[in-house]
DNA sequence: AAGGAGATCAACCGCCGTATT
DNA sequence: AAATACGGCGGTTGATCTCCT
């Protein structure tokens, strides 16, 4: 029954911070070689390692297509939202963000983005201002606005079913495209794969219209990140002036102004809510995918419902 | 200059879904 | 169908670094 015994449960495999030398040799192996079956590679390799172990090293650090080093304003932009959209999914997230492990994204929003959203007064788990901070966190007469404005964004019970519903869908529409068709080769079909993730693009963005085909206009994200939050949340003009160009580059500019309407109008359509928000997202989805080779420029396609035509057979 | 506190990040741990026998 | 291993994921830890007093 089953399959040989694990070699994890070997004695004298080697735990702790990896040395130049086991770094080079498990580059050389899988140089030459591939990493194959991770765990048979450590013998093959010469390391007194478990495969799980060369298997992390190997995604998190020695991968050559790595990008290390500070992230961008973009970049954290792309965490937040993404979060706001898929929780702690950080193999989803890291889709998303070509060069990026899953790792380093984690780690990023647990000592930074987490800390600052919290600073915000914005519950870092549901994106949603804390009751604790309304009127307060930033300070000022504006911010007590923009947390009536958030707070009238912020449905989050609805959204959470929304987003479980799709989740659901996702998971059925890959089982049956898995069965429809082979796998295609990872680099000719144009999936932006992460190495440590098993999500395909296709199926992200798939998440992502889903919630926002929701027709009873359930699905929404409780907080819209704008330059002056970023300005404020900086103090940094600067940067907030080059988050507008992000956003302007993402077609989620009107982000900014359906803010700036929730704060004086409660009227605003929920629906148009929505679309705004979900168009901003499935933009910026869009701009890290058609950047893969190198940065994450923004060349927005213009159509979203290039993304939207699988949700509609549901 | 020294010590402490907080921040950072590489790596481990344990669980889960899938593949294999 | 059941048992088991494998690969992957998210949470957590602990060593190291940086900043502050």
């Amino acid at each position: 029954m089953g399959r040989s015994p694990c070699c994890e449960k070997e004695a004298g495999l080697k735990k702790g911070p990896w040395t130049p030398e086991e770094d080079q040799k498990l580059l050389a192996f899988i140089e030459q070689h591939g990493h194959g079956c991770w765990r048979s590679l450590p013998g093959k390799a010469g390391l007194r390692r478990c495969g799980k172990s060369c298997r992390l090293r190997w995604t998190n650090y020695l991968r050559p297509d790595i990008k290390r080093g500070k992230f961008t304003l973009q970049e954290e932009q792309t965490i937040i939202q993404l979060h706001a959209l898929l929780g702690n999914r950080w193999s989803a997230i890291a889709t998303h963000l070509p060069k990026r492990t899953d790792n380093e994204i984690k780690n990023y929003w647990n000592t930074h983005l987490k800390k600052r959203l919290a600073k915000m007064g914005i519950d870092p788990v549901t994106h949603k201002p804390r009751a604790d901070a309304a009127g307060g966190a930033a300070g000022g007469a504006s911010s007590g606005a923009r947390y009536r404005a958030a707070a009238h964004l912020s449905h989050t019970a609805q959204w959470e079913s929304a987003r479980l519903e799709a989740e659901a869908r996702l998971a059925r529409e890959a089982k049956l495209r898995a069965l429809a068709s082979p796998p295609p080769a990872p680099t000719a079909s144009g999936r932006l794969e992460s190495p440590t993730s098993t999500l395909s693009f296709s199926e992200s963005t798939l998440f992502a219209s889903t919630a926002h085909d929701d027709t009873n206009g359930a699905a929404r994200a409780p907080v819209i990140l704008t330059p002056r939050f970023y300005e404020e949340a900086f103090g940094d003009a600067a940067a907030a002036g080059l988050l507008a160009g992000v956003l302007l580059d993402c077609s989620v500019a009107g982000a900014e102004q359906r803010f700036a309407a929730a704060s004086t109008d409660a009227g605003v359509s929920e629906q148009e809510e929505d679309k705004s928000y979900w168009s901003g997202i499935l933009n910026m989805v869009n701009s890290s995918m058609s950047s893969s080779s190198s940065s994450l420029t923004s060349e927005a396609v213009t159509d979203p419902a290039l993304y939207l035509a699988p949700a509609a057979e549901f």
